[in-house]
DNA sequence: GGGAATATTCCC
DNA sequence: GGGAATATTCCC
């Protein structure tokens, strides 16, 4: 039989660079994150780095080809799932251990995101910008605080 | 793709009989467990029931179509991997969200139970007798204070 | 082996 | 939404 899963290694792919956007380091661009420690190069095998939930989050909306599931707003602000059946069975589980979009969401509210229910899709919120450098979960909790809370 | 996960669902099989063995109350069989609450048959939603751990390692083990890589021993008070690769890829993802054999025993560990290198298996201590009834976590626990610790 | 961090599920 | 229980991984 020899079952493979497609879920991607989780521990190793941080010190590698597997993730899609990580390791560009845009200076200048963190006028409003500059009480954040900034990004360092990902040589060290134990560099914290972000956790491998967001990382994953990123690299499932940042991913082109499934533009049609999910994808980034306009402005880069929000990420929008389109299609949260097709996200839950065919999206879900090449990222995590599950399909259940509720088990996404709950991560997610670890975070400090909300989501909301549009006529036609999920909408959910994320930073794009602040996810590019590899303080990941500092920029989605400073976003969120400023965005997301009271929502 | 509809990708769907061979893995069982774990929460409702408590409440139905899904699980082989766990159904049948044999009294008088219980002589050295008379300090535990007897079995009760599983007909509320709020059954507390055994660990999905221990249920989903009993199944396992217990089917007769995987005897050549998992099985009770003669005395049936322990159990033994015969082919560990084999019951990792293949058997391991039937039942749980991962195919690592580390993380099963480190489940293993959480119940008490040790784990023996032998030249041609590994062999893991678990009493079947007392896994028939739906006392499995405390017989379980208490079959490993009498046989594993101190090994 | 087992503590601790993270992930997944259940339930309020 | 988030607390709590359980599962999975990492690391000592």
């Amino acid at each position: 039989m020899n079952y493979l899963y497609p879920v991607k290694e989780e521990y190793w792919e941080q010190a590698s660079s597997s993730s899609s956007s990580m390791n560009h380091v845009e200076s200048g661009d963190d006028s409003s994150m500059g009480h954040l420690i900034p990004p360092q190069p990902m040589n060290g095998l134990h560099e914290a780095g972000p956790p491998p939930f967001l990382t994953k989050t990123f690299d499932a909306v940042d991913d082109p080809t499934t533009n049609h599931i999910v994808s980034w707003t306009i402005n880069g602000a929000t990420f929008v799932v389109w299609d949260p059946h097709d996200f839950s069975v065919t999206l879900l589980p090449r990222y995590f251990k599950h399909n259940n979009f509720s088990s996404f969401v709950r991560q997610l509210n670890t975070y400090s995101c909300r989501f909301w229910i549009s006529p036609n899709s999920y909408l959910l919120l994320m930073l794009k910008n602040s996810l590019k450098n590899s303080n990941l979960a500092s920029c989605l909790t400073t976003f969120s605080n400023y965005y997301c809370n009271g929502n």
